[in-house]
DNA sequence: CTACACCATGTAAATCAATAACATAATGCG
DNA sequence: CGCATTATGTTATTGATTTACATGGTGTAG
């Protein structure tokens, strides 16, 4: 784990009075502490530098110089991270733009996200008689995505667009069946309206969503939340998009390691049934 | 501009002879430079520590330490990059794994892509009659991604992954038209005729595409290739696909950028006819 | 061809930051 | 209430980075 401020947010509670001071400041502005001295530090700290030390220490860092270097490591390696998009930039200045967002919003959500939820989501998945995914515009090609992955596994899988289907669909469920609903906003009618249903007949659901506190956060069993600053610019959600497939990505991978013999072997048929169509 | 690395290379001819020879190091394994002190470098470089210091100022450093911190800063941020996904890793690990896996992908795509043609393609696209994305299974979600994004441009787009489909669409194409081939492997027999039909009728190739030297690489007019070194594991390309996703990300918003008055006003109005659709 | 000058580079010394060792203050428990 | 233990700060040492200076080489002009 080299997400330096994601270390530091969980072992807060262990830190001695002082360190937590220390730890505040870093947490407050990291960029500051890479310019910083251990002594600027300790000062800013309201502390002192062998405090500051045993701080880098009980973060498994072997020193001060280690978090510095560490810090700058996983600090957006940019100027321009929440920069907008302007009409005059150059492409070499889009493509800076966009994709340092994308990396950004990866970052936050490697760091942001509950790895409990995360983990009883996977386990969920595992055990799945079935799994049906749901989303629709632009959630929709999430749920595409990871219906292509999961039918891998040998798991009954589908991905749903259409509302309609949904509905039905989802009333056919029961115990055992999970439904993963992805939705940028948390909030699009249909989708809730699915899940209802879905719920109502005993399916586990599961919630990948772009924000927080939304009504269809509410509504599920496990509610995953990637970071969506929606940086770069307000034209589409790329971001959020993104860091979504990359959330189904590992609770992909999650799954495929649960019984990893029996993965490879599947996931070896399906290559060899794609050589023919390749020159 | 925050790629150390660039800037070295950049910096090389103005360089005295002995520090050239501590660029060639670091240039050569900046990891290590960064675990390195400046004794430890110039003894590598067969020099003195003041030539070290020098060819830092050069760069427009403030010193070794400025060095140290800004190549951290601008290499991959990751232990584990190209290491992969264990049947006993946690969830943690996992996660740790794959999201890095992805950031990597999308910083390597940043630094090795052809921004030329990047360009080039961008000014394609923002000129086409129409635009075709055409992609199979995996490669298919990203056209379709593609699609959702620029048929909010008002050019007349639409994606497709039935090969039938895909040929007998490109037949109708003509100049002016612009197809962008997705492919991971570059070698799909499906996509590479349906190419090869849309070529003849004078329309525009784009490829996004998985590697380098490929058959399709060869008959597209333009070709994006993204880094995948499918790091993390064999399970299913996913590190590829998101940096696929990522480029037509940057073409979307570089084209939107043209004339951004009326993409605004598009923007506008699809977001709008959204709102009926949430809470 | 030689000598002077300047530029590149290295050596040695000084400074400053990072760490270790130690001392003191605070807190908890018997 | 006092002792013990732990948290924190002060001082000292070490080791790194940087500066100042000296040497050696190279190019040019006399």
């Amino acid at each position: 784990m080299r997400d330096t401020l994601g270390l530091i947010r969980k072992s807060l509670k262990g830190l001695r009075n002082s360190e937590k001071k220390v730890a505040k400041c870093v947490l407050s502005d990291p960029e500051a502490v890479v310019r910083s001295s251990i002594t600027e530090l300790a000062e800013k700290a309201g502390t002192s530098e062998p405090t500051v030390l045993r701080f880098c220490r009980r973060l498994g860092l072997g020193g001060y110089m280690e978090l510095r270097l560490s810090l700058a490591r996983s600090l957006p390696s940019s100027d321009y991270i929440f920069e907008n998009v302007r009409e005059k930039d150059s492409i070499a200045e889009i493509a800076g733009k966009i994709l340092n967002a994308h990396r950004e919003a990866i970052t936050h959500t490697l760091s942001r996200i509950n790895l409990d939820d995360l983990e009883a989501a996977a386990s969920e998945l595992g055990q799945a008689r079935r799994i049906e995914f749901y989303g629709q515009g632009g959630s929709a090609i999430v749920a595409r995505d990871a219906h292509h992955k999961f039918f891998r596994l040998g798991i009954p899988c589908i991905a749903h667009d259409d509302p309609h289907m949904q509905v039905m669909s989802a009333a056919l469920l029961g115990p055992g069946d999970v439904v993963v609903s992805i939705s940028h906003t948390g909030s699009t009618k249909d989708i809730i309206e699915s899940v209802q249903v879905a719920r109502k007949t005993g399916a586990t659901i599961i919630g990948v969503l772009g924000s927080e506190n939304s009504p269809l956060s509410k509504i599920c069993d496990i509610a995953l939340s990637v970071c969506s600053r929606e940086a770069a610019l307000r034209l589409a959600p790329m971001t959020s998009r993104l860091a979504q497939i990359a959330v189904l990505d590992v609770l992909f991978v999650a799954v495929a390691m649960r019984d990893f013999g029996a993965t490879r072997d599947r996931l070896d048929k399906v290559k060899m049934a794609l050589v023919g169509k390749r020159y």
